[in-house]
Formats: structure tokens, sequence, C-alpha cells
DNA sequence: TTGTAATAGTTGTTTTTGTAACTAACAAGT
DNA sequence: ACTTGTTAGTTACAAAAACAACTATTACAA
């Protein structure tokens, strides 16, 4: 029994969507005027400055994202000297990635940015509802992997 | 001053990202493989089905698509029998876009397919959780439009 | 009028992503 | 050792998105 009353503005995936993308659209501004970064270089980036050394394998999990995406990345991030990679001694197939100190230094500028950038986002919302809402979106996370028939 | 304890699941345009990105996949499938649609296509045709005639641009605005992908969309969907394409009469600039019947019959289809997806989606919320939630998201989407400097 | 600017929509070109196939290294059983 | 299977990561090609330049039409002012 459908409802004639479904509005797109019921509809959460496109909510979501609205939201993330409007939501990062400055921020995305920010990491590509100063940096020349793409979404996925920004979040290697990140990940390496929060986790410290990884593989890219551990990232992609982390992330959720597919390894081509990282190995792109990866190679993007090597030839701007803001990532280094090392071969396990023991298993040659993985590599060690870690930032250099100029990697570093963009990590925390960045950092320190989205940590503005997230406040002022978030500045008209109470500190219930701010919890509220991440806890929402972990618990939607997970949901959605659940699947669907 | 920066916070050390800074996370990434404390930055909102992450986390709206991810759970966007993982709770419309499965909805994604659905009308890929059944209708060989795109998501800018299928996000016209709910317009269409939900506000009747209108204009690429009415759609783009609604939509905040830009107008190229639009463009593409409505030329597939036209191109599918789904839509068909009036010039205005007094501004022949204009082209009203409305849904054929067989449109309407995939938008019907779709659509209720997404109503029951997000019922899905939301089942281990509360009533209260889920009001909360879309209240959230539109005042997120509304408050990332003011902008950051 | 005529010239300039604005708007609706399209087309062409370049980036970025997605998908599948690939190499290299390891693991485990025979 | 030697097949078979698995995992880490890369590369090649196709699909989609972003961006800029374009046509056609209308608006408006000198």
């Amino acid at each position: 029994m459908p409802d004639e009353n479904f509005d797109l503005t019921d509809f959460l995936p496109y909510l979501l969507n609205q939201a993330a993308e409007s939501s990062s659209m400055a921020f995305q501004q920010i990491y590509k005027e100063r940096y020349g970064m793409l979404r996925t270089e920004w979040r290697v980036l990140f990940h390496l400055g929060l986790y410290g050394q990884l593989t890219a394998s551990e990232i992609g999990q982390r992330a959720k994202m597919h390894k081509t995406k990282i190995s792109r990345a990866v190679q993007k991030l090597t030839e701007r000297r803001f990532v280094t990679r090392a071969r396990d001694a023991g298993d040659r197939r993985l590599e060690h990635l870690t930032l250099t100190p100029a990697g570093h230094a963009a990590y925390a500028d960045l950092r320190a940015i989205a940590q503005r950038y997230d406040a002022a986002l978030t500045a008209d919302l109470g500190a219930a509802e701010r919890d509220a809402l991440r806890k929402l979106l972990a618990k939607l996370s997970t949901a959605s992997r659940a699947g669907f028939t």
C-alpha cells in the first residue's frame, strides 16, 4: 500500500546526499585550492595522520574505499612528497605508508581547518543534538550495510 | 587551539558521506538493474513524478543539480520514452518536461520501493529519532549553504 | 532599431571514477 | 617441489562527472 504522500524529503538517502554534498562543499574547496588534493587523497592523508603507519588495504577497510582509489591517491601523495612507502620485510606484498614531515604539516593544517569547519557547521545545534546526530549517522551506516531485499 | 583528539568520526561531512553512500548503495542497485538508470536520471524522474510538469532549470533548482547533468539525464529519459518535451509557446527557450505513462509507471514502481527501503533503513530507530534525524539533516543542508571563511 | 546582457539548454573536452584484468608474493595441501 | 587458491597492489579501459564554451532566444536600454 504505497503512500501518495511519500516525498523526496522523506527519503533518507536523498536527504543524506544533499546534506553530505552541501556540507562538504566549502571544505573540499579548501583542500583543493590549498594543496590541489582530491577527496580520496585528503582521506588517505587524514587516515595516515590519525593512525600513523598503515598499509593501503588497512586504509581501505577503515575508509571503505576501493583499493584502486587508494592506489591512485597514494601515488599522487608520494609524488607530492607527502607520503613515503616502505615494503614489509616479512611479507613483501605489503607496503607501509607514512607521512613525511611535509605531509604531516599539510595534515595538521587541514585537520585544524576541519575542526573549525565542523564547529561552524554545528554552531546552531545544541550539544544534545550534535551527539544525537553523530549517533544516528553511525547507526544508519551500519544498518544500511545489513542489506535490503 | 587544535584538539589532538579530533577524530574522523567527529567530522560531520565525513560521517554524512559515509552514511549517504552506504545508505544509497542498495537502492542504486535496484534502479540500475531494473531500468538501467543513473542517479541523475532517477532524480529527474522522481521530481517529475512528484511535482508534475517542470522545466529543466526548475528541476535544477529543486535538486541542486547542474544543468548539464539534467540535460543529459533528460536526453536519456526521452530516448527511453519516459519523458516528453514541449516547447513553451511564450518563451521558446523553455522546455516543459512531463512523464509519459511508461515513465509514470517506472516512477510509481521505484517510489514504492524507495518507501519500503526507507522504512527498512529506519526500522531500528524510534519515531522520535526518525523525526529528529530528518530535521537535523534539513537544518544542516541550509546551515552549510551559509558559508565558511 | 540595434547593441549588450541575461537565460535556457546543449555540446565538447578534460578529470575522475568504476570495473575488470593483471602481476607479484604468499599459503596450504598434495 | 608443485599445483591451487588467496591477498596486496597496479594498470588498462569504459562509464560518468566536472567544467568551459557554445547556440538560440528573450530582455532591456541607448
